[in-house]
DNA sequence: GTGTTTGCAAAGTGTTTGCAATTTA
DNA sequence: TAAATTGCAAACACTTTGCAAACAC
């Protein structure tokens, strides 16, 4: 028995072509869970764990790939906030993370709310691609 | 043939009886390595490879469980810039990173030479332990 | 059809653990 | 000697890889 849904209308199959990326059954899926839900911040295991949830067959190896090929395309954005774990933030813009190491929990800062000044320039020959801010809170 | 160097004092007995540490050999031996050669950043792997260039014998489990007792007694810190890697820093004072992507370089940046201003209350329930700031650099 | 993508299972990496043997105070 | 520490090897968690089968255009 399939139970149909009326779902908000996806951006995942415009999301996918912007990028060059093929729609395939697997992608399309895959963004569906992460961009139809508004910011999110999702491990790898995380997200395979969603899709079978879902009954979208997909394996983890397929997780890994595409989340890399999003990442490359910039559609998301690798965290690395705990050695051993990778997380992908949906919102690609410029921000900041609070971190929470009880439950490993990520969560937005916005830009106005925080203020880097004073970033001192690359040293010779490097250029800086990204200041990351992790505010670590325990609880 | 061993050649014997004259060596500057090291901290390192004194280091480990401040924080209440039984100074058994290998937590010394590593300690000096740490300790003895101003600010470092430096993984696991790393310091292991160090200790049998060193001719000092001590098990890779030993020197993450040395690593991990250090950095809870407050001896060292440790940061998270990869994923699947720690690096353990010897300067436990106040201050932020370069991150150099291509050769997973860490380098101090003073604290007088970046500021992070307005930083947000803690979520309530919440209590902030740390702000990292990590710059990448390219190159 | 042709090149891309997928799934599987195996391999890889960095880290942790259990426990007997050793060392320290 | 009693308690703490070590080393080993096995176990672990997460991630990547190689390659044949399946798929998209």
């Amino acid at each position: 028995m399939t139970i149909m849904t009326v779902r908000p209308y996806s951006q995942a199959l415009d999301r996918l072509r912007a990028v060059g990326l093929r729609p395939t059954r697997q992608r399309l899926a895959l963004a569906r869970l992460l961009f139809d839900g508004g910011d999110r911040h999702i491990s790898a295991e995380q997200l395979h764990s969603e899709a079978m949830a879902g009954n979208i067959r997909v394996s983890l190896a397929t997780v890994y790939n595409t989340l890399h090929q999003f990442t490359e395309a910039g559609l998301l954005r690798e965290i690395v906030v705990e050695s051993g774990r990778s997380y992908f933030d949906t919102n690609t813009s410029d921000h900041h993370h609070f971190f929470y190491e009880k439950t490993s929990q990520l969560c937005d800062i916005p830009p106005d709310l925080i203020a880097v000044t004073r970033v001192p320039s690359a040293p010779a020959g490097h250029t800086i691609r990204r200041v990351d801010v992790i505010v670590r809170v325990d609880g």
